[in-house]
DNA sequence: GGATGTGAAGTAGTTCACAGCC
DNA sequence: GGCTGTGAACTACTTCACATCC
């Protein structure tokens, strides 16, 4: 008994983690002027087979044309779609420090479809200040209603903070705290673990082994081009 | 022709991205008093089937004892050995802005075995302030022999800090830049990239699969434990 | 001609299930 | 009795190779 019935879509896991860099690069072709993509240039940039990137895009349907590639506007629009940007996620951030800040600085990392709706400490220093075009609120008040959270608080809070984060119905966290955190099923729960990242790295440093080379990704457990048969 | 010969251990890559996860929840129970658990427990804990925790460890030795679980202690120990971190490794970070404080204030970013030996930035209110101890340098002066680097500066310049690294015979690179860095073959780089986070976060709220319920990880492309055939 | 899309083959990793040891 | 360690089965993903279509 594989897979019910009845799913929209269903990528494998793998090709999830793909699309956003495929996009990425699409959209800096886009932003270059430039208009169709093979899918050996992409997967060269992405650090992925060709083949690896014509089968994770044939699964949004037929985006190429045969004998010239991609094009890379509608790449853009098409991953989009097929990662859920065409609807609203409201999201709050909970932690606004360093970290916190970092995210909110970075350009990138709200998602198109993703709107930031409330920020949240419970440092009276922090409480008040106005970043990212918001107030910071204090965490033990009300909360604004959203979809997402981003969770930038110490280890040892993290917990308690996301209890309250599923007691008022948040159902994606994303967070970035070195902590287990234990929510009921049907919350996803997104680690991003510097600590780990650089382990990994330490691992491949002393063993010799594992992704070298150029490309994107690499990143976590997405396998590498197989062996770079470079001139 | 699969494997070439001597390979000193030669770990699966989802595994080696598993372990620090293990150690991390070991040295917990240490920390808690506790001495001994099982791959269940573990398993639960890092939202991993038991049977694949049993394996990976496996992969380390026998750690095990056979109607008693794993010993806690000895796993950290165990763990830390297999990931390298008797080695020395010396770091130096890039771009100390509010990532790289966030960094470097995270308690458990540095791995036993990495010595942070050198920061620098090219910002001139920046360069001469002191984090974490050391004075921060500036990015256009000498560099520090290292092993590793942290790339925390913008995207538009870290291609060109890249090959800076790359210049100073640096093999390691972990990357928070979201932008695709060009290597010579025998530099490892890895990514960390928040915006992809959270799209893939969307595409699982939007598909209502994926990695839901509790556990660590669920990160990266590591797999789920499997349909919860909770009660 | 040239590059996609895709069955078929190959490979890697996970999970089962149980023998083996404490 | 209980839990590890592991061959064997299974599942998932990747890669090949080529028919297909622009």
């Amino acid at each position: 008994m594989p897979v019910p019935f009845s799913r929209p879509s269903m990528l494998p896991e793998p090709t999830v983690a793909r699309l956003p860099v495929y996009q990425r690069i699409a959209r800096e072709m886009v932003r270059r002027g430039r208009e169709r993509a093979d899918s050996e240039t992409l997967g060269r940039l992405a650090g992925v087979a060709p083949a690896t990137v014509r089968r994770d895009l044939a699964g949004l349907g037929s985006l190429g044309t045969r004998g010239a590639g991609y094009d890379v506007s509608l790449l853009v629009e098409r991953i989009e779609e097929a990662l859920g940007h065409h609807q609203r996620y409201d999201v709050i951030l909970i932690g606004v420090g360093n970290l916190g800040h970092a995210l909110l600085n970075s350009t990138n990392f709200l998602i198109s479809g993703a709107q930031l709706v409330g920020l949240y400490d419970v440092n009276p220093d922090v409480i008040g200040t106005e970043v990212a075009g918001l107030t910071v609120q204090d965490f033990a008040g009300e909360l604004a209603p959203a979809t997402m959270a981003v969770l930038c608080v110490p280890p040892d809070v993290a917990q308690e903070a996301a209890d309250r984060l599923v007691e008022h119905d948040i159902h994606a966290i994303l967070n970035f705290a070195p902590q287990v955190l234990s929510v009921p099923i049907g919350t996803a729960v997104r680690y991003v673990d510097f600590s780990i990242e650089l382990q990994i790295l330490a691992y491949h440093l002393t063993n010799g082994t594992g992704p070298l080379g150029g490309g994107l990704l690499h990143s976590l457990g997405i396998t590498p081009p197989a062996p770079p048969r470079t001139a």
